[in-house]
DNA sequence: AGTATTACCGCATACGATTGCGCGCAATCG
DNA sequence: CGATTGCGCGCAATCGTATGCGGTAATACT
């Protein structure tokens, strides 16, 4: 048990089973092979070949057959933080659907840079598989575009600016939502100055919520500040801060509508660092419902999103595109987004 | 922008460039390959190359050189469950050493399962990596040396069970940190009916911290009822479950060791549903200190782990693995615990 | 008996890159 | 001025697998 064993790795190849078992090399391919090949084989040589492959111990160099065939058997997702639990339900999902078919999944992750989501192109056209599923913030169709010509390879979407013809995008409606959690905030709890804690300005999905939420402020005849939009980076730490500065205001927010949860989460442990009563002195709205957010005190109010069934659709979609080729029609999947009172707000 | 563009995807390869550049396709590696060729290349050649290279856009098959050369530029980590957060830090160091070697990083996880775990070990045998790092909860000695053999990849693994000679390990002396949290809960806190949620007792690590946790009730002259370990899955939800039926006891403990933090979570809220007050009702002290820790409430007495350390340890080793070859020496890297006296015991 | 069909299988090449070897040519040396 | 050196590059084999095509033997058919 485990000695020098390291040091002589024969890597068994087809050739070998081959020899082994009296048969051509070509003859193992079409044994081993998953796709029905065109010649038959007697069962008597698909028996003794099987055999012979499990005294030898071979196993198939996936890197071989991708190079000479097409297919890699692996799919590719692209999220943006490992650590955010909003894309675990969704990698999970994804993880699930390419489990039946028998596809392994590689992870990526961004950090919400540009730089990185486009190294992830760059190593995905190097490194091709046979579809991926990516949650861009930066990329545009041109930059997705671009890596369907490199590589040929299936790709589905979350987030609603994707228009590209031959990518299957999924997304919330989080402008709607986003609405009318502010309206409630105005009209159910009477809140009038209300702030609100983005990400980076350019992301589509802040132009959408951060929209959203002038616009209810507009519709209720409410201003907004220019100090009462603090740009944060989706982190816990990013929410302590703008809080910090939100309340430090000659006139304060009562309210404020964060981007996401963890945002939200530490806005409130921040608040209630500094003496501050949450929902009573600042009250406070996420986005996601992350699991987190039942556990923090006060619970969190916050606005739903079922990642796990977006990934579900987009990896279900993505292999009818690779199986189909590239003539599937695309798919759009609008997912609703629910409002959860809970105590924060 | 975005047409028919997906219909003609064309390949360039080397062929094509060195075409293009009047050169031959041995040159073209020449220049591309980053191992410094025993060839010499004008930079005349080397430019022209590079410009055909650019212009054409000509991306390298990584499958390709994986299947002539032996390197893949890729390493994996196999960790139990993208949603657990104390893999976070770990997962992220990893990623951020690789990265300095310009390396990719690929995540698989194994739901705690032997199933996948060997799932995995069988994927990787087919698609090879330079190195791997795994948390292995079922894999033994004769696992991974079965998958030395096969792949000749270097091994870097958490968990002070794996002794193999070629084998990097980094672990947390978590026996010790248990022993001195309970006697903790003993000594300085009164505690005399002291509980344990565990997992599956056939982890490793349940082993060494149970196993603790006996040994400071035993030293204290305090017994330890079998309804008192119950075994849970390490998810919140276990911890719910756990502590229900603990509290549902007709001598229910005082206090309760959970064998990480998010049985611990489930835990605490559980009981508070039940409208116990944690900790005067029921303390309860967790272990890894994810950063949920902080946010519940009462904020959570832990133990905690570093994993960006042995993350980052460990990623050190294996790279120093894969540069010296078989030889390289085993590093074991012990990072201490540390005990956090928060608000929930 | 001779031909057509069928069932099985091997030969050879391709996939895209790396690399040992050798060749031509200019510069240098004896 | 012929021989040697070394620079710059091409030729061709190779990695492990998939597959079109052609070949052989056995069986069926007329």
């Amino acid at each position: 048990m485990a000695k020098e064993s390291s040091i002589q790795r024969e890597h068994v190849t087809m050739r070998d089973v081959a020899r082994a078992a009296n048969v051509s090399q070509s003859t193992v391919s079409r044994v081993l092979s998953p796709a029905p090949s065109k010649v038959p084989i007697s069962e008597e040589t698909r028996e003794k070949i099987l055999a012979v492959v499990k005294e030898l111990g071979y196993h198939p160099n996936q890197y071989a057959r991708s190079l000479r065939g097409k297919k890699t058997h692996m799919i590719g997702i692209m999220i943006a933080d490992i650590a955010n639990p909003f894309y675990h339900p969704m990698v999970r999902a994804v993880q699930d659907v390419a489990f039946q078919h028998r596809y392994d999944v590689m992870i990526a992750n961004s950090d919400h840079m540009r730089e990185k989501e486009l190294l992830f192109c760059e190593s995905i056209t190097r490194r091709p598989v046979d579809g991926i599923i990516i949650i861009p913030y930066h990329l545009n169709d041109d930059d997705l575009d671009n890596l369907i010509v490199n590589t040929g390879v299936a790709i589905g979407a979350v987030g609603n600016h994707i228009q590209h013809p031959n990518i299957d995008v999924a997304y919330a409606n989080d402008t709607r939502a986003s609405y009318e959690a502010v309206s409630w905030l105005i009209q159910q709890r009477g809140h009038q100055r209300i702030a609100m804690i983005t990400a980076d300005r350019k992301f589509p999905v802040i132009i959408r919520r951060s929209g959203a939420y002038r616009q209810a402020m507009e519709d209720a005849g409410l201003s907004v500040p220019a100090e009462y939009v603090i740009e944060g980076d989706w982190s816990v730490d990013s929410g302590k801060r703008a809080i910090r500065s939100l309340l430090a205001l000659p006139e304060p927010p009562t309210a404020v509508f964060a981007a996401n949860d963890t945002i939200a989460i530490g806005a409130i442990a921040a608040a209630q660092e500094m003496g501050c009563r949450v929902p009573e002195d600042i009250a406070v709205i996420g986005f996601d419902d992350i699991p987190d957010a039942q556990w923090v005190r006060p619970k969190l109010t916050t606005i739903a999103q079922y990642p796990a069934e977006m990934g579900q659709k987009l990896a279900q979609a993505l292999f009818e595109r690779i199986d189909a080729g590239d003539d599937a029609p695309r798919q759009v999947f609008e997912v609703p987004c629910r409002f959860i009172e809970r105590e924060s707000a």
